[in-house]
RNA sequence: GCCCGCGUGGUGAAAUGGUAGACACAUGAGACUUAAAAUCUCCCGAUCGCAAGGUCGUGCCGGUUCAAGUCCGGCCGCGGGCACCA
């Protein structure tokens, strides 16, 4: 065994694991299974560092599980349908296929020297054909179970593109492209009936204890479940068929508060009204802007009084006016709302502007009875004095008020109580050509008509162009041009496609049968299924997440997964991000300038401060050949006058191009290997953290693995017949180190298991035991840091004599026998403060502890005469004596 | 505005209510070397002290407890999510 170089090592393992096809998924009835997988990549055109991060962190649990026993399935796959390339064949030319097909072989070569465990015969893409026709087959299935249907909605349509944005497209009101003024308007889209589910998407929420609390909670918030009151306005001087309307109130406490009404701009109410060119005009100055949470923030509070009146359903002797306003939604609640500007900010502020009444109906438990200067909104559990309305005159607080005021209504026949839920229904229509086509015919005759299952998959056709803005199915004639699947006259396709998170909601249940001819195998679903380890980014907290839990249900609902499936991921993780320092100078003009890693010069300490400098600045003529040692003088002489310019360093930033951030993993894995990159985004921090890349811990990794190395190399070369005498301490540091790093491995805790394998790493290179100890020794310290650092295990593994590949050699056990230790040292406090330390045999009674405590002279000279009052023996752990 | 989470050395971080700072990075000192690199050894929270050792110390204030980084209450600061949701 000679130097520590990776490349002589990896690719051989690589292709040795290969070759025993040992990350090959088995379906084997005899043996548990354990599915671990990672969020798949989009296919940007490189791997980057989270990449490392992410998949390390689950080739570790998938390489830890085989050690277990179990079947592990550990599959790959890419996310490929999506606006990036459309956005690289408009910019470069070229064709969205051929785009993200060519990312795809360069990230799958980019991600094959990292040594995943991964099963790659399950790998497909979302744009294949043969797994987005399965996902047209699941939708037609779903179409035909009510879970799909057609509406209108509002979206941001960008003028100059001729498409939708998305809210995060619309920059300040305009296309991130185009720079175009988007506008709202009203199209017939695609959606799935997720609202359905939002009962049991949030109770079910309470079943997934091995998901993270924080992303629970976010879910439970977006779904956003209320409980209140809806009833029916009855209307003066409304037009024909609005005798009444209905609204929702989580306050009907505050009923008695109420002192207008206000519609929505799509109301229906308010677009009977739209005959009066005022009402109209109102109308479009609502309509005008984005539906961006940054257009609602600025925009103006407008109201239209439209002359109709409603009677106060407590009260029928008051009535209160009906407005227009622009900022009632129509799709939460029923589109409509009553007014009570005393306890509602936004309604203190329309009542203000518009000169409406302000009665209050409480005050704050103690207060008295003035006029409000701005809206006063307890919280539900706070108590307030009630001066009107159901509560009389009693304190109560606003949940107790809020349910006797449902109950007091109901039993008064003025509406019911309801429960309502934020989350709206699921929009998957995109104006976009690279995504997956919807499988429908829109007949002049028949109407919308779902396209035979027999002609699936409906292939996107390759001859497009993007030189015209829009999307390019609705001008391909021969595509979009179609008989009518049920009575063949000609028909338009449906030229819209499917939101890629479509695509990102059922994958998972494709890699248990990535080549069958349904959409899943029954047979496999049932094996495999559910995953029981699934990582990833906290962005997909909400959207992706959400989606996967609901299109489980619904293709369980289809046949196409088994019951125990419909929550598809057992435990999840949210991983941390890995962000790097930018480097940062600035022009002339202040403004900031960024530089790669590469251009900065190691930092300088001058006094106080650290100093970065450019090399540029150093060496104007470049650095050239010089070493270390040469630079080392130019730079400290550069860096101790402050007159010369210096590099601003900010720390923790997530890596970005516009930054010059990033660091290639290719890089690394050339100058360090794949083993040096994965050992060190797993250590220092906790998992969930963000990590800082630094070159220094690369370096200090890579340096401790040639340590490894070489221990490995003194231990081979130790004569068969050496005794030492640490035979049973080294023992001992073995098992304590196999029951250590298990247990960090087990809770996700990889930062704490490598902290303890350089403590036995340590501990084995000062070891001086027989040659048989060292070699078992040295073989488990392989076995444990397998997970992290593969190919380096195996080497040490075939090395040290260990049988076949270390990859398959089953997990080590500690033996609980040399677990326990046979004295303890126990610290003693006195009255809490550390004063003297004792060891004594692990199991001595108590009352022996206790003696030899207080005979202990430490003890006795910090107690100085005082009397004993009390002495509490942890067993094992400290002994505190009160005196 | 509402809902979460987090504040520990120069840095990343450990710590079932039980010895705060494991493990590592950086810095410093030393060994080896003609020299450098590499490697190895030691120190490394603050403060007083020659030392032994003492005192203080986990954002701030208070509480519970024999014992609090950890539990409770109130502040301050940082981060994340949601937000015309009636």
């Amino acid at each position: 065994m000679s130097r520590y170089v990776p490349k002589e090592i990896e690719s051989n393992w690589q292709a040795a694991w290969d070759q025993a096809a040992v990350f090959t998924a088995r379906h084997d009835p005899n043996r548990p299974k354990y599915y671990v997988l990672e969020m798949f990549p989009y296919p940007s055109g490189r791997i980057h560092m989270g990449h490392v991060r992410n998949y390390t962190m689950g080739d570790v649990v998938a390489r830890y599980k085989a050690a277990q026993g179990f079947s592990v399935l550990h599959p790959m796959g890419w996310d490929a349908f999506g606006m990036p390339a459309e956005n690289a064949a408009m910019e470069r030319g070229g064709h969205p296929k051929d785009w993200t097909y060519d990312n795809i072989a360069v990230m799958r070569e980019q991600m094959r020297p990292l040594g995943l465990s991964i099963d790659w015969s399950r790998e497909f893409a979302t744009c294949d054909p043969e797994y987005y026709g399965q996902q047209q087959a699941m939708f037609l299935d779903m179409m035909a179970a009510g879970l799909v249907y057609r509406k209108n909605a509002v979206v941001n349509w960008d003028p100059v593109d001729m498409t939708v944005l998305a809210n995060e497209q619309v920059i300040d009101g305009k296309g991130w492209r185009s720079n175009a003024p988007v506008e709202r308007r009203e199209l017939t889209q695609w959606f799935f009936k997720i609202s359905d589910y939002a009962g049991e998407l949030l109770a079910a929420l309470d079943g997934l204890k091995d998901w993270p609390e924080k992303v629970r909670i976010m879910q439970a918030n977006w779904i956003g479940k209320s409980r209140g009151l809806q009833f029916a306005f009855q209307t003066v001087a409304a037009p024909a068929g609005f005798d009444a309307f209905e609204v929702y109130t989580t306050r009907p406490d505050t009923l008695m508060g109420a002192s207008f009404a206000a519609i929505s701009a799509d109301h229906p109410l308010a677009k009977a009204l739209a005959s009066d060119p005022k009402v109209a005009a109102f109308l479009a100055e609502c309509r005008l802007g984005g539906t961006t949470a940054e257009a609602l923030e600025t925009a103006e509070k407008i109201g239209f009084d439209t002359g109709i009146r409603v009677r106060h359903p407590l009260d029928a002797s008051i009535e209160l006016p009906v407005y227009i306003a622009n900022f009632v939604l129509m799709d939460y609640g029923t589109g409509a709302i009553f007014g009570c500007p005393a306890h509602d900010i936004r309604d203190f502020e329309f009542a203000t502007k518009y000169g409406l009444p302000i009665p209050s109906v409480f005050v704050a438990d103690g207060a008295t009875d003035e006029p409000l200067t701005e809206a006063y909104v307890p919280m539900k559990s706070e108590p307030v004095r009630y001066l009107r309305g159901f509560s009389g005159e009693n304190v109560q607080t606003g949940e107790a008020a809020i349910a006797a005021a449902i109950s007091h209504c109901e039993s008064m026949g003025i509406g019911r109580g309801v429960t309502n839920y934020r989350l709206r229904d699921w929009g998957i229509s995109r104006q976009r050509y690279w995504g997956c086509p919807i499988p429908v015919v829109h007949c002049a005759d028949c109407g919308v008509v779902a396209e035979k299952k027999e002609n699936l998959p409906i292939e996107l056709p390759y001859d497009v162009t993007f030189d015209i803005p829009g999307n390019p199915l609705d001008r391909h004639p021969t595509w979009r041009d179609c008989a009518c699947p049920s009575c063949g006259k000609p028909a338009r396709r449906e030229t819209d496609t499917m939101d890629t998170f479509m695509d990102s909601s059922w994958y998972y249940a494709r890699f248990t049968a990535p080549h069958a001819k349904t959409p899943t195998d029954a047979a496999e679903a049932e094996y495999w299924m559910n995953v029981d380890q699934y990582i990833g980014g906290i962005e997909h907290a909400i959207l992706h997440l959400l989606y996967s839990r609901f299109f489980a249900r619904a293709m369980n609902k289809t046949g196409h997964l088994p019951a125990k499936a419909i929550e598809p991921f057992n435990a999840l993780f949210t991983q941390g991000m890995v962000t790097h320092e930018i480097y940062q100078t600035r022009d002339d003009k202040g403004r900031p300038v960024y530089h790669l890693p590469e251009e900065v010069a190691e930092r300088i300490q001058i006094g106080s401060h650290m100093r970065a400098a450019l090399w540029a600045d150093v060496f104007p003529d470049g650095r050239g050949e010089r070493s270390d040692a040469e630079v080392i003088t130019p730079l400290l002489e550069y860096a101790s006058n402050p007159e010369n310019r210096f590099v601003e360093v900010i720390p923790s930033a997530k890596m970005s191009k516009s930054k010059k951030n990033v660091v290639d993993p290719m890089n690394i894995i050339d100058a360090f290997g794949a083993d040096t990159a994965r050992w060190f985004v797993m250590s220092d921090s906790p998992p969930e953290r963000d990590v800082e890349w630094t070159s220094a811990g690369a370096e200090a990794t890579f340096k401790h693995l040639s340590r490894v190395w070489a221990l490995c190399a003194r231990i081979g070369e130790m004569p068969a017949d050496h005794i030492g005498e640490g035979d049973d301490a080294l023992m001992r540091a073995t098992a304590k180190a196999v029951a250590e790093v298990t247990q960090g491995i087990e809770s996700f805790a990889f930062n704490k298991a490598i902290a303890k394998l350089y403590e036995f790493t340590n501990t084995l290179s000062r070891a001086n035991a027989s040659t048989a100890t060292m070699k078992h020794a040295v073989r488990t310290l392989a076995q444990l840091m397998c997970p992290m650092t593969p190919h380096m295990s195996e080497s040490i593994w075939t090395y040290q004599g260990g049988a076949g590949l270390c990859a398959q050699a089953p997990w080590p056990v500690a033996d609980p026998a040399l677990l326990i230790a046979d004295t303890v040292i126990l610290p003693i406090q006195i009255n809490g403060k550390r004063r003297a330390e004792i060891t004594v045999p692990a199991d001595l009674p108590i009352a022996e502890v206790e003696k030899i405590a207080l005979a202990d002279p430490d003890v006795i000279k910090f107690l100085a005469g005082a009397a004993v009052k009390k002495i509490i023996v942890v067993p094992g752990r400290i002994i505190n004596v009160v005196a």
